[in-house]
Order: C-alpha cells, then sequence, then structure tokens
DNA sequence: GCCATTACGTACCAATCGGTACATAAAAGG
DNA sequence: CCTTTTATGTACCGATTGGTACGTAATGGC
C-alpha cells in the first residue's frame, strides 16, 4: 500500500551522495544539471521527480554533507573531556578529511557557495547558516568548558570561536590549494600554541 | 602618430575598475557579460575590443585589485620593523579592508575563484598562484625578521606563514558572512596571542 | 576632400543553462 | 483482465551564456 506505480529504478541515496560530491569539487553554480545526471546514472525527469529541483537536491546534499562530514566535528566537541581537547580533536579531524585525497579537497559548506549570481543569493545564505551554526556549537563548547571548570571563568568564548572557525574555514582554503595533511597539522599546531594564552580572562579593558 | 582611427568613447582604467567590483562581488562565473558591461557602461564589442575576453578582463581586474588592495599588505611587509609588527599591521589593514562598508567583503583573490566548472580551471589556477604568492612574501618578511635578530634562529618560517595566512583567508569568509570590524580585531587579537610561543626554535623533535 | 584606421551600436551566433511535455513502461489494486 | 499510479527516456522549451559579423561613425594622415 506504501508503494504504488512503478518503482523508481535508482538508489536514491547513492545518487544523492554522488550528487553531494558533484556539488562539492564543483560548487552550487559550477555543478550544471549535465554534471549531475550524469553522476547520478538518471536522467534529467527522473531527477526532478526524485528531489524536485537543483536548489532542492543541493540542500538535501548540504544535509548529507553535515550528516557524513559532520559527524567527526560533533563527537569531538561532544566527547572530548576538555575544551582545548575538543578544539584541537575537532580541527586536526577535519584537516585529515580536508586534505583526505580520495575526497575533493576542504569543507564544502565553506567552498560551494563563496560567491555568485544575486538569483542563488538564497542557497549561499543556507550555507553561511550551516557555518553559523558550527560557530555557536563551538562556542557552546566553549562555554561548557568554562561551566565545567577547565576554562577560567570570564574567557572571551566569542572570540575564541570565531578565530577557531576562522581558522577551520581558513583550512579549506588551504587543502583546495593542495596543501598536505602534514602542511595543515603545523598550521593547526600553531593556532593550539595561542590556547594558553587566550584561555583566561581578559586583560585588556 | 601614437593614436590613429576613432578615440575610444569612455575611460578604459575607469571600466577596468568596475569590472574589478562586478568580479569582486560575484565571483568570475557569477560576472555575466551582460553584468559587467552594464557596469562598465559600454556594450559587449567594445569590451571584447578593449580587453580581448572575459578571462582577460578577468586577469587584469586581479591584477588592478593587488595593486589597490594588496598595497596595504606590501607597505606592513615592508616598512614594520620588526616581522612580529609586519604580520600584526598586515592582519589589520586587511581585516579592516574586508569589513568596509562600501567595498565587497573578503578578498577577491579567495573569494572570486573558488569552486567552479573544470572548464575554468585555469582561472583559479591563476587565484591560486596569487595566493601561493602572498604566503611566499610572508615567509620572506618572516626570514627577513630572522636574519635581523627579532625572530630567533631556527623559527619555523614556513609554518607560521602558513599559519598567519590561513587566517587571514579565513577573515575573508568571515567577512563575507557580515563579520563587524570589531569581530575581525578580535580574531586577529588572539592570532596574534599565539606568536610568543611561536617566535621560537621548535621544541619538538 | 579622401583614405586608412579604429571604435561604435545593433543584431546576431551556437552552445548551454535549468526545467518540462509527453508517450511509454512497470508496478499495485480491483 | 483493466484501471490507477508512479517512473522512465526522448525530445523539447525559453532564457541566458560567452563571443561576433557587419554596417556606421569618428578620428589622423595625406
Amino acid at each position: 500500500m506504501a508503494e504504488r506505480g512503478r518503482p523508481r529504478s535508482f538508489d536514491r541515496a547513492a545518487a544523492l551522495q554522488r550528487a553531494m560530491q558533484v556539488f562539492w569539487e564543483r560548487g552550487y553554480e559550477g555543478a550544471s544539471l549535465g554534471d549531475l545526471t550524469a553522476a547520478m546514472g538518471i536522467n534529467r525527469p527522473s531527477l526532478y521527480a526524485a528531489f524536485g529541483c537543483k536548489e532542492a537536491l543541493f540542500r538535501e546534499a548540504v544535509a548529507l554533507y553535515n550528516d557524513i562530514e559532520g559527524v567527526a566535528t560533533e563527537r569531538a566537541l561532544r566527547e572530548q573531556p576538555t575544551a582545548r581537547a575538543a578544539v584541537e580533536a575537532m580541527l586536526r579531524g577535519n584537516a585529515d578529511a580536508y586534505a583526505a585525497p580520495e575526497k575533493p579537497g576542504g569543507c564544502m559548506i565553506v567552498l560551494a557557495g563563496a560567491l555568485g549570481t544575486p538569483e542563488n543569493e538564497a542557497v549561499r545564505n543556507h550555507l553561511a547558516e550551516c557555518r553559523r551554526d558550527g560557530l555557536d556549537a563551538l562556542r557552546r563548547r566553549l562555554e561548557r568548558g568554562v561551566a565545567e571548570g577547565d576554562l577560567p571563568p570570564g574567557t572571551d568564548t566569542a572570540a575564541l570561536a570565531a578565530f577557531y572557525t576562522t581558522v577551520l574555514q581558513g583550512l579549506s582554503i588551504q587543502a583546495r590549494d593542495g596543501a598536505s595533511r602534514a602542511t595543515l597539522a603545523e598550521i593547526i599546531d600553531c593556532a593550539m600554541a595561542a590556547w594558553d594564552t587566550l584561555a583566561k580572562p581578559r586583560t585588556k579593558v
């Protein structure tokens, strides 16, 4: 009763994953319907019947990306015992993923909708919201660190979260530019070197 | 003798500057010929006669961008007395420019060619080279600091340059996402907090 | 004045863009 | 069996893409 009519002849989840890879590699506007259908192994009408339109497909691809590639971040923030360990694990886990040779370099959320036509502003705004969510999650983890005592009270968690988010986003550019895992690791070494200085109440006014 | 035939009826330099603004705002692929000619106040054939093709126009726009927006960086790296002061001045000067309300947010070199069609890979490679040039310039300034004694010998200038380049590039994303000058300044505060720890010979193996 | 040269605006090109109409095929329900 | 429902492949849509052909206008050289 749940399934009437001709059954779908392709694996929707697998097709979506292929679409995600194309968007990840070429960005929203750089991925044409032809690119997408070719990678997904289906024809245009099947795509529209299953996903609605290009933008809806992209939003599903973004959600899938967050599910697949975002778990490492969530786990790091949740399971690491201290704020510092959480931030460092998050950075290193993402850096490893960004430089993985079998995947497009860098983060799809950061790269796939950087600039483009005003017509597609909604898509870019959606990605910007995802980035904002990441920033907020990081900040909440830092505040948990304050609450649990591994960060001193008065720590500027907003500034700290903005800083490490900035580093994380910069890593995406570096990864797309071909930086090796080792280079990304060194960058993170540098970023973490600031921690002990930052994890104190603000000395300035 | 130098000028024969009908004289050009528009200011080539002014038109190029308008084109630069469009590319800066929408990226290479997001800027259509219609957008460009409208902003430049000329018709298509005039554009092609004066600049060759879209890619050549973009390359000139990038060169102009480097001339206009890159001087602050060059000056900071050249005139500041120490490596630390040079890096900090470069970051703060660029952050101020990235968040200037009358200009598109962030750096055109970082944003205008993030992802796109394989057809335009040459354009993205050109921007990547520009980014590499910035990284190299920063590293040379750090090595000058070692030579002049304000950085200890054995300082890992490559890692330091990669780190501050990553922060700088991350600032472009933040600026496009609407971060204020104050927020960018706080991020730079955090990045500079790592300096004293980093400006020492490597302690690790 | 006349010619060579260059720039101009109009009007066009093939190719590609995202999106669909439509006839057909394959399943469940009766 | 027939009907209903959904999916598929082909072939198409108007709009937009980057790029030009071409006749005309404006200049310097002679």
